[in-house]
DNA sequence: GGGCCGGATGGTATCGTTACCGTCCGGCCC
DNA sequence: GGGCCGGACGGTAACGATACCATCCGGCCC
């Protein structure tokens, strides 16, 4: 930054003052001192400025996993509306296991960040207290807590499902599956489960045609091999609920190989409204819980809440969206 | 972490070797220091650390987008190669455009990563200049640039679709179309697009079924609306390659929809071996690139680099893999 | 014309950690 | 017993930017 300043005759103040945003520099020196920085290849430090000014610009997230459509259109929404006021996004995945999230979490603190998104609302013990004490705002998506650290935005999965089982049962099924959900890594998808068996329960209907579907992320492979053990098992099964669109879809497609004609002997619905749902013949019924929103909408929190807008958490509810196509009717 | 020293009666230098992977503290030291930075709630801060040893251990990685299983795999593999060494990952996605690359590049070279690994080898002028100009070593991959900036690990889009042509012709199929590749965004996909007319024009065929499919990326809908059009326009057509497996996908539905068997009356393959096409009915023929070799040879060329290991550039060159199921049968 | 104001710029200390260099001390060798 | 060695720890300066305060100067008001 010193030689900068010494080719652009100005002080190393200035050329600092150049870099920023809305710093007082006439416009000719911002452009001689860019030109100079540019022609000597100068980078600019974020470490040092970082130390300095004690604010990094950006914003850390953990997610489930990286190839995950939906938590990808968290992400995007996120960082979509957080860039205008120069707030980057410092990413991590989790693999769905909450010690590795515990550790992500950790490094990410190290780096400080002006604030954090976790998906999901379990941790362990020490991850919840280091995010306690982070001193910085803390949101919680994807879920809703009984016990929030800060910060929520997020629904419930398993009213979600119950919408789900409550069309199923309007249209007159009664024997309903549901696949996936069974491990206790995937909160949400374990959330789903227990939504289901809820909502059979208050219909009176048997909850116990539960297929498990191995250790997340639930693949297609894995709907289609759940599905074949339930045919094999409960053939008189006339519907079924995945724990989403991709292991539905490879439920679909078992049906495909095996002749069972779908929705004519067995109605499919999924989860999350990926886009195979709704281009596979037939298409999928499914759930959307419109994950773009909840970026959009924990960006504007964020930002509200670093403005200093009060100190009270806010607990914001995405409305997730019935939407049935062919699969089950 | 003064205050940590003070708690464990030490001094801060200790504090911070206690911090460090090997430095030399007694184990008894070590644990005090620990346990008195947990009771405290001391977070190390990571910038200071950077900026005064200059050291960041991250390597930044630029996909040109999240959602894409393919990119996801190569970043799981680099992460995985990397993490022993205690490198982490920082990511960012350009959304198929090299403005946004550029901008992109210049961000993560301010946060001083030890290294860059790029996707693709198009890049703006100003983007080169940076990478050559960084001081790091850069990594051009899934591509073979014909001027390297520094190593790559990659292969070639064009040869890797001819393999599939070959597989085409030799079954007899002459009148074979391509879907995508029309967008000048998306490099890799007009790659596999040149390579396919090559292809047909080395065996002599008429190379000029190409049907566009939007701006990257490319998804399935596309991919079908891409597929409807061949159908109304070129209804003789055999055979079809399809810039990825989820346009294939896609295009494969639209045959469903409109009543055209595969492989009977149309054979169809795709390009990167995402699940969906090996698992939908019938599956699909692919081209396998090997992403997470991809990653896993990154990993292990950047460690190796930055273990001094000469300063030569390096060109790893992958092996994609042909992969026929019945969609082409 | 003197005083005042605000935009543009400069100087200095400092953010929290670690590189570098010392110190101390117990053990071992000749 | 003196010398040497190496493990464990401490003191100080410095990484490269910016917060904070100071300065300078042209223009405007009364």
């Amino acid at each position: 930054m010193a030689d900068v300043a010494r080719v652009a005759g100005v002080s190393p103040m200035t050329v600092s003052r150049a870099f920023k945003r809305d710093a007082s520099v006439s416009e000719a020196t911002r452009s001689a001192i860019l030109r100079a920085a540019e022609d000597l290849g100068y980078v600019f430090d974020a470490t040092a400025s970082n130390l300095r000014s004690q604010r990094t610009d950006f914003v850390a997230v953990t997610i489930p996993s990286l190839n995950n459509a939906n938590f990808a259109e968290t992400v995007s929404g996120l960082s979509e509306g957080l860039k205008d006021r120069g707030l980057q996004i410092l990413l991590g995945y989790t693999n769905y296991d909450i010690h590795e999230e515990e550790r992500l979490i950790e490094q990410l603190l190290r780096r400080r960040p002006e604030a954090i998104v976790v998906t999901g609302g379990r941790h362990t013990d020490r991850a919840r207290r280091m995010l306690e004490n982070a001193g910085i705002p803390v949101i919680e998506t994807w879920d809703l807590p009984p016990h929030p650290i800060g910060h929520v935005v997020g629904f419930s999965n398993a009213a979600a499902v119950r919408g789900m089982v409550d069309h199923f049962v309007a249209r007159g099924l009664t024997r309903i599956a549901f696949i996936g959900g069974d491990a206790d890594r995937d909160t949400r998808g374990t959330d789903r489960r227990a939504g289901f068996i809820a909502a059979m329960q208050s219909h009176g209907l048997d909850a116990t045609r539960l297929i498990a579907a191995g250790i997340p992320p639930i693949s297609m492979r894995e709907g289609a091999d759940a599905m074949g053990r339930l045919l094999d098992t409960l053939p008189d099964t006339q519907a079924v609920i995945a724990v989403s669109d991709l292991s539905a879809f490879g439920a679909l497609t078992e049906c495909q190989r095996r002749g069972v004609d779908v929705p004519g002997r067995l109605s499919i619905a999924g989860f999350g409204d990926y886009e195979i749902g709704a281009i596979c013949v037939p298409p999928l019924s499914t759930i959307n819980p419109h994950p773009r929103d909840i970026g959009a909408r924990t960006a504007a929190l964020i930002l509200q809440v670093l403005a200093g807008d009060g100190t009270q958490t806010s607990v914001i509810e995405v409305q997730p969206e019935l939407t049935i196509r062919q699969s089950s009717l």
